[in-house]
Parts: structure tokens; sequence; C-alpha cells
DNA sequence: CTGAAAGCGCTTACAG
DNA sequence: CTGAAAGCGCTTACAG
């Protein structure tokens, strides 16, 4: 009754029913409420009726905090991006997003983690918030933040590439090996001057591991100079090709990290009159609708940036359901796709 | 003590520390602990540094569940979005969640709601986390669903669009207002016969009667078949204009609602050896990178997408602070930007 | 099939 | 500057 007190004390306009609500309009008790919204199966056909009559009656809506924090279990599953505004990653946010949705969870988005040290401040905030499960795009390499995760005592993806060591999960592919196949590929078209243009990111710097593999394999040598580009744009695509061409114009080739790099290059080729493939081969990464619609269309790297998203929260939502996952590693793979560029 | 029994019975790996346990270390109770924490000024230095030194050594994170059902503020903001996989939303979202990040907050993203059936489910799925306040993309039109927001208590932002009549507060552009200044800017540059190709989404049909009106005004007929695509795609934009050019042979102007389309059909027009603007104007709406980047550079109308988000995450945050804002309706804005393809 | 009791882990007044 | 008491709104065993 303290309880009541409090009630007609403080409730005012704003204040929203809660469960003891429902239960007298329904003549019965919070607890046969919470069973009729969350196990019927458990309740009376009449019980149940008139719990769903007071709900409706009421507008009522359970409190997922308080709900939350009874049963120890969220709902929530988060995700931690590098940017959003990269549309390869907004495609794994989709993916995540439908899937969490379908399983009747909510998603809360962390963005920003290009820099390590926010990183670990983004996933100690969503930590706090207690989610049932947590992914985050790119292999986390702190040890800090990778106990951090460990000890949130929750499933953890780590997204968008492999290793073998994963702190629980890992879904995506090989960029190492994506960028290793581009390069042979290139190398079997006959190109003897391929150079590599990307950024400086986990997942750029894996790519170019794989393609300085795949060179040393062939027996070749670079093809240019070591171009790094500070943002991911088409203009910083255009730029990185007139650098190219300068430092090392016997260059036959160019791989960029990614499609919009390459697109870009795509674009002042054709605004220079460089033939390509002709004079110069062009490939990318990611498949991008765009690649595909240009002339000529870009040779790409088919990337499941999705499924990666879909994948990773299906993962988690059955490891949370307490169902045995097949594999710590989930490699999706990749394809190569040939056009006319290379 | 029924606490501590518990305790002993239930706790083991992957429990974390709750407030009581930094207490205890720190030689002060749960409550210092709090304060220590959240408003450091009110608590003795020495005091403040046990507390910290208690927090360092057990990794204390403290649950925001608990939190926000105590202090009846989630400290989460909900943003609703039709589709992320759309980069002018994707910009909307970073902005957001730029405006969250910086003032300590959390994003619950919900996406799908292209369906006004998913957009109450999802919203009435969202009002359960009891966020401090919620944005939702478009103008909320099911009278249900408004009340919905209503009765949430917290601050609402309609954006992406105005309305003289917001449940709350509105932060965008006129849509129409855009299609209209559009439309009159084609037709200053001497076009007669001037089409509308875009979606059936509330901003797509927006833009449309602005269009229809800037006509209206100038005293021509649409300048084409009523062209409406399924999906936002640069193969949609082909494909429409390709429809457009068969039924209505004398269309001089495109106006397409999203660059997407309108890149799309200005690449359709390359292949096709279609002179734009010769033979065609084509004009779109977003300005996005690729729209500058294409030659004929694309007319389009730049739109405030980031800004949208972030402005209204900042007005959102001010309502919560109790702070007046100064009007229901923010009005970002939108720029004609005039290139080579009209 | 239904309910009484206890507790989830915090914060909010209220005192001192 | 610090603390005892109560409560936020649910769910979890445990009984019957």
């Amino acid at each position: 009754m303290g309880r009541s007190i409090t009630a007609s004390r403080v409730r005012s306009t704003g204040d929203r029913p809660r469960i003891e609500d429902v239960a007298a309009l329904a003549g019965t008790t919070a607890i046969t409420v919470s069973r009729a919204l969350h196990r019927p199966e458990k309740v009376a056909a009449e019980t149940r009726r008139k719990v769903l009559e007071a709900v409706a009656a009421l507008g009522y809506i359970p409190n997922l905090a308080a709900s939350a924090l009874a049963s120890r279990r969220s709902r929530i599953l988060a995700l931690v991006v590098p940017t959003i505004a990269n549309s390869v990653f907004a495609d794994t946010v989709h993916g995540f997003s439908d899937a969490v949705t379908a399983a009747g969870l909510q998603l809360l988005l962390g963005q920003g983690t290009y820099a390590p040290e926010t990183e670990h401040r983004l996933l100690t905030a969503l930590v706090g918030r207690r989610p049932d499960a947590i992914a985050v795009i790119g292999i986390v390499r702190r040890t800090e933040t990778r106990e951090l995760l460990r000890r949130a005592g929750v499933p953890i993806a780590e997204i968008w590439d492999l290793t073998a060591t994963p702190i629980d999960l890992v879904v995506g592919f090989s960029n190492r090996a994506a960028g290793h196949a581009m390069t042979r590929f290139l190398v079997g078209r006959g190109r003897r001057h391929i150079a590599f243009v990307g950024g400086d990111d986990d997942r750029a710097a894996a790519r170019r591991d794989g393609y300085a593999a795949a060179l040393g394999e062939s027996g070749l040598a670079p093809g240019g100079a070591d171009i790094r580009v500070a943002d991911i744009s088409y203009g910083a695509g255009r730029r990185a090709l007139r650098a190219l061409l300068e430092a090392a114009p016997a260059v036959d080739a160019a791989f960029f990290a990614t499609d919009v790099l390459a697109v870009g290059a795509l674009l002042e080729c054709r605004e220079m009159g460089i033939a390509v493939p002709g004079r110069i081969a062009i490939a990318g990464l990611g498949d991008l609708e765009i690649a595909r619609e240009l002339s000529p269309a870009l040779t790409t790297v088919r990337v499941p940036s999705y499924d990666i998203g879909r994948r990773a929260a299906e993962l988690l939502l059955a490891r949370i359901a307490g169902d045995a996952v097949a594999s710590a590693v989930t490699d999706l793979g990749f394809e190569i796709i040939a056009r006319e560029s290379a």
C-alpha cells in the first residue's frame, strides 16, 4: 500500500499503466498477466481473454527495462560499426536488424570505431546496457577490450573478417584471401605491374597482405607507389589514380580496397581518356550496384555484406537460445566478379 | 541477507559486480558510489578516489537497465527509419548517432517502416523500452500511431519532411517545395515537357505534388506518363528512363525523386547515346557524391540528410534537459545544385 | 491453472 | 558530505 500512496501522489499525465493496473482491471494478479503475455498456453483461455482485453483498454505496453532487470534478459542485441555512412556496412546493419526484428528483439547501435580508443569506450557503454549478445565489425585487437567483452558473459561475434582465435564467434570472409584471389586474377589476366590502393583500417590491411603474398608467389614486385587514402570517396579514388600514374608510370593494373575508390578511378580514367582495361586494369571490392552499371563495368570481389549481419545475428540468437553453434568460425566466402575493367 | 544467501547460491562465472560490491570494497555505501559516479562534486575527494579505485579493481560497469528503472530515464534515444540501406537515410542515422553519442546516451534503431502496419508494431516495441525521446523518419499518419507516440510521454521528432501539425517536433525540409523548386528550375531552363519519376512513399509523393503545382503555375501539362518505380536502384532508374521515352517521346526533361534513379537514367542515356541535356534534361534529388562525379554531372537538390539527424537529436536532447525549444518546426531547407545535366 | 514472496540493481527523496 | 529506507515495474522460483 506504500505503493498505492506513492501512486496517488506521483502519477499524473504521461504516466503509463503498470502490470498491476492491468491485473486489477482483469481481476487477476501481475504474475498471471505476465504469463498471459509471455506464455499464453499456461493460462486459461478465459483468463487470457480478460487480460488481453485489459491490456487493450489501458494501452498497456510492458516496461522492458523492468523486464530486463527481473529476467536478466534485455532482449537487446548490440552492434558496433566503424561508420554507418558506408553502404557495405549499412547493408550489414540491415541484415542484422532484419534478423533481430524477426526474433522480436531490439537493436542497439554503436558507431564510430575506426579509432581503437573510442571502440573501448563505446563497448563499455554498450555492456552497461546488458545486451543479450554483442556483434562488432572487425576483429577486436586490444587485450583490454577483448577482456571486457569476455567478461560481459554473453555471446560475442566479431564480423567482417576471419580469425582463428575469436573471442567467441567470428562471421565473415577472409579479407586476406580476397586480396590474394583478386591479385592472382589480375596476374592471370597478364598484368605485371599491379598496384594496391586502400586505407589503413584492418580490413584494407588484410587485403593488402593478400595482395603482397600473391605478388610474391608470382615473382612480381608491387606495381606502384604505396598509395594510402585517408577517406573512402569517389574523389579519393580519382586522386589516388592520378597519384599512382604519376608515381609509377609503368603500372598496368590497380586493385582498390573498395569499390568506391575503384569507381572514382574509373571515372577519372574516362575523363583523362585513359583506356580501361587497355592502358590500365581497374579492380575493386564490394560489388556495389554502381560497379556493374558503369561502363566499363567494374571487375570486383563480391562480399556478403548483408549476410554477414544477418547470419551473425542468427548465430547469436541461437547461442542465446542455448542451441549449440556448429563452429566458432563462419566463413561466408567471397566471389570474384569478372567484368570489363580488368 | 536474503540478498547474500541468493548471492552465494546464484552468483557464478559471468556474473558481474554490483554497486554494493564496489561500495563494500571502497568502504562506503551504494548511494555514495552512485553519487561519486554521477555527481562527483557532491562527494569528498578522498571518498571519490576510493570509489573509482574500487570501480577499476572490480571492472564495475553500472547496469543501465536498473538505472533506467530507478531513475525513470533510460538514456536511450530511439530512431526509426524506413530502411538503412539507402545512403541518405544512413547519413541521417549517422548524424543522429553522433549527437546521441556526444551526449553520452545510446541509440536504439528500428528499421522497416515503409509499411504503416510495421511502423505501428515497431514503435510499440520501442516505446516498451521507454526511450527518453523518439525520432521517426516521415510524418506519422495513422491516428492510432500518433496517439501511441503522444502517450509515450517523451519528446517526439518527425523528421525528413515538414508539417504544420507535428506530434511534437518536426525537423526536415519541405519535400513539396523542393519538388516545386526543381520543376521551376527546369521550366526556367526552357523545358516544356517535364516528367516526374519516383516511388510511392510519402516523401516522393510530396515532391510529385510540388512538381504538379509548379507545372500548373507555368501552364504546362505533365511531360510524360506517370512513371512509378517499385524500388530505388540504378537499374530502376535505367528502366524508368526507357519506359518514359517510349511512353512520351516528346519529353524533354525528367525529374527523378532521388539521385539514385537519376544516376541510373544518366547511365542509360549514355549507353543509348541520348544527349543530356541536349535531347533530355535529367535532374535528381539528394546530392549523392556520385551525382557530381559523373559526366554530365547531375543537376540535383541538395538536402541536409546528416543535419536532419543531428539537429533532431540535439533538439530532443534539449527537450529532455528541459530547455525550451524555440519552434516546433525546424526547416533545414534545401538547395538547387545546377550542374550539367539540366 | 493461479498466486504470495522475494528480488533484479540501481536512484530518489529525506535526514542528519 | 554521507546513509537508511523505499521503490522503480517487472519475473523467478516455489507452492498449492
